[in-house]
RNA sequence: CGCGGGGUAGAGCAGUCUGGAAGCUCGUCGGGCUCAUAACCCGGAGGUCACAGGUUCAAAUCCUGUCCCCGCAACCA
């Protein structure tokens, strides 16, 4: 089977946070559990690099918006690298693969009947020598008379078009502005909403949060959407008449799934079509409010384009991640960054953390003290001391091989029923239960141990004994493959240490295999960390860009 | 009547859609073990499931109302 991933792609205008990687990791959890099946994955992502937000960055740091996303980019390849995301493909929405397909796929669905041309009045800023986004115009509300910005207003909650503010103004440097009458394409997303709504329906599954957000999104009134804006950074419009234009970001990043899974087809000879066809399932995993970009605007472009593709069969959308009781705030530093944690941690406690009091179906609360206490008393104490009691036990008492013994029957049941179990709870994204799952089978390693007592049975009944050690190994060869979708580090240490192939299915190793001394598997953390980690919160200096200034900046 | 999320043992959470004896991890108290990273195992204490009504044989779960907490300027999943 066919298995497309796609992981929102991060903005490349700063530096990753904890919350962004809680609504990433299930990607790779994901994608790891499909390939252990033997699935053919395609687990993708990039960096968004295009955008305002890149090009404002830029402006404030004195460099250009691809020094800039450049920098990013890397720090993001980086970050990921270390937390053992498994990316089949990581690219960038500004390299050639990406460009071409997008122009492609832009120009075919210009072709079709949902894209028209439009003028509409664009903000200007004289000052800024710049074409403002709705947002970056700040004005009066023309309903409640409150300040507001381009694009809504917060007080009364009035949708409105920037032209419609009183006394606007742009916010970058709060000269007055100016609009221009600019042609523009836009995607009549309006004339698909009766699909959009069989679709929603096809898809009761998805997480509740999708299914509220999309639906909300449809009962509003879908509006038709601009598919290109006056920028100068961006993917040139394919179409004569827009030299001077680039395709707004949203109809072109979230392309990039399509753009780098067929980079990764061609790079492995398969058929790309293979991909988009029945024997396939799609998962799109994000944060919560990024849902009607993947529910809404991507099977609308999808649908626009007219290419057969597959419209995503799975929203992995997450809620979001506190940080010890309060929201990420980058400006006042209140935040965990991927960089530095994924430095000072075992990157399986992290993403243990993650999974185990991730915000999979509601907000939830990172601190110290509980990321202290689960790495202590959960990884170490049950699944780290369970393997190393018992490696231990056989280097000690056993020469280091593996006794040979009687197969447990009821052991060899829950290993049997752990696999499919996990299988389908994963599938269905429910990945905390997952992981539930499979620590039950290490809890019962340590209760199994200690009611058979070998340390005794060593000295009064060898057979006994023997028969325990086996079974506790079959126990922890299992637990490896079952845990390695989400601690992929210990995992590969254990299935070297016993020799063992990573596929999907009940594992056994056989009497007399050798067993070389086991390393410890997860370092316990001295609880004056906390402490050490609170006190950097919020003081440390926001993370600059640490780059050469550009000399063709000006 | 702006929108959304939430209020379940000291902490962090599951359970709510599809009513049916209140659950998990940690902490705490007591006991056991000594193979193991002061790790492991057993047992106990601790909850009027925010509050008030209602539906029902039965409500944490469904309905109505009320109170409280957190997001909704910007960075931002």
């Amino acid at each position: 089977m066919k298995i497309l991933i796609g992981s929102a792609w991060p903005y490349a205008n700063g530096s990753l946070h904890l919350g962004h990687l809680a609504a990433l990791l299930p990607a790779d959890v994901i994608a790891r559990y499909h390939r252990a099946k033997g699935d053919s994955v395609y687990l993708v992502s990039g960096s968004d690099c295009h955008g305002t937000p890149v090009a404002i960055r830029a402006r404030q740091e004195g460099k250009t918006p691809l020094e800039i996303s450049e920098y990013y980019h890397r720090e993001f390849c980086e970050c990921f690298n270390k937390l053992g995301f498994s990316f089949d493909r990581y690219g960038k929405t500004s390299s050639d693969e990406h460009r071409d397909f997008v122009t492609e796929f832009h120009r075919k669905m210009y072709d079709g009947e949902y894209i028209f041309e439009r003028s509409a009045p664009q903000a200007f800023c004289g000052r800024c020598r710049r074409v403002l986004a709705d947002r970056f115009v700040v004005g009066k509300c023309p309903v409640c008379g409150k300040p507001c910005r381009g694009d809504q207003c917060e007080a009364c909650g009035t949708v409105l078009d920037p032209e419609e503010l009183l006394s606007s103004v742009c916010s970058l440097c709060g000269s007055p502005i100016s609009f221009r009458e600019t042609k523009h394409l836009f995607i009549a997303i309006s004339k698909l909403e009766s699909e959009l709504r069989e679709y929603l329906k096809k898809h009761p599954g998805w997480r509740r949060n999708a299914v509220a957000f999309t639906k909300k999104y449809i009962d509003e009134g879908l509006r038709d959407r601009a598919v290109t804006r006056d920028l100068d950074w961006g993917i040139d419009v394919p179409k004569p008449g827009y030299e001077e234009k680039k395709i707004y970001i949203w109809a072109e990043n979230v392309l990039g799934y399509l753009s780098m899974s067929r980079a990764v087809a061609a790079e492995r000879g398969e058929a790309f079509d293979d991909l988009w066809g029945d024997d396939s399932r799609h998962y799109y995993v994000h944060g919560k409010d990024n849902i009607p970009f993947h529910t809404i605007i991507l099977p609308a472009l999808m649908m626009a384009n007219g290419g057969g593709w597959k419209l995503p069969d799975e929203i992995i959308s997450s809620e979001y991640l506190t940080l010890e009781g309060r929201k990420f705030s980058t400006s006042q530093n209140w935040a965990i960054w991927v960089k530095d944690i994924a430095d000072r941690y075992d990157p399986d406690a992290i993403r243990y953390f993650l999974i185990a009091n991730g915000p999979e179906k509601r907000d939830a609360d990172f601190s110290w003290r509980e990321f202290v206490n689960r790495n202590n008393g959960e990884l170490l104490g049950a699944y780290g001391n369970f393997v190393n009691r018992v490696l231990t036990f056989i280097n000690k008492y056993f020469d280091g091989a593996v006794p040979g013994g009687t197969p447990d029957a009821e052991i060899g049941q829950k290993i049997n029923a752990l696999y499919p179990e996990l299988g389908k709870l994963i599938e269905a994204g429910e990945l905390k239960d997952a992981l539930d799952s499979a620590f039950s089978l290490v809890r019962f390693g340590n209760k199994y141990f200690d009611s058979e007592q070998p340390w005794v049975t060593r000295t009064t009944d060898n057979a006994a004994c023997a028969s325990t050690l086996f079974n506790c190994v079959q126990m922890i060869a299992n637990s490896a493959v079952l845990l390695e979708p989400f601690l992929p580090f210990s995992s590969a240490k254990l299935k070297k240490w016993l020799d063992l192939d990573g596929a999907w299915s009940a594992k056994y190793i056989p009497a007399g295999a050798r067993v070389p001394f086991s390393e410890i598997l997860f370092e316990r953390l001295d609880k004056s960390i906390i402490d050490d980690e609170l006190a950097r919160l919020g003081n440390a200096t926001p993370p600059v860009v640490d780059l050469p200034a550009s000399p063709q900046t000006s």
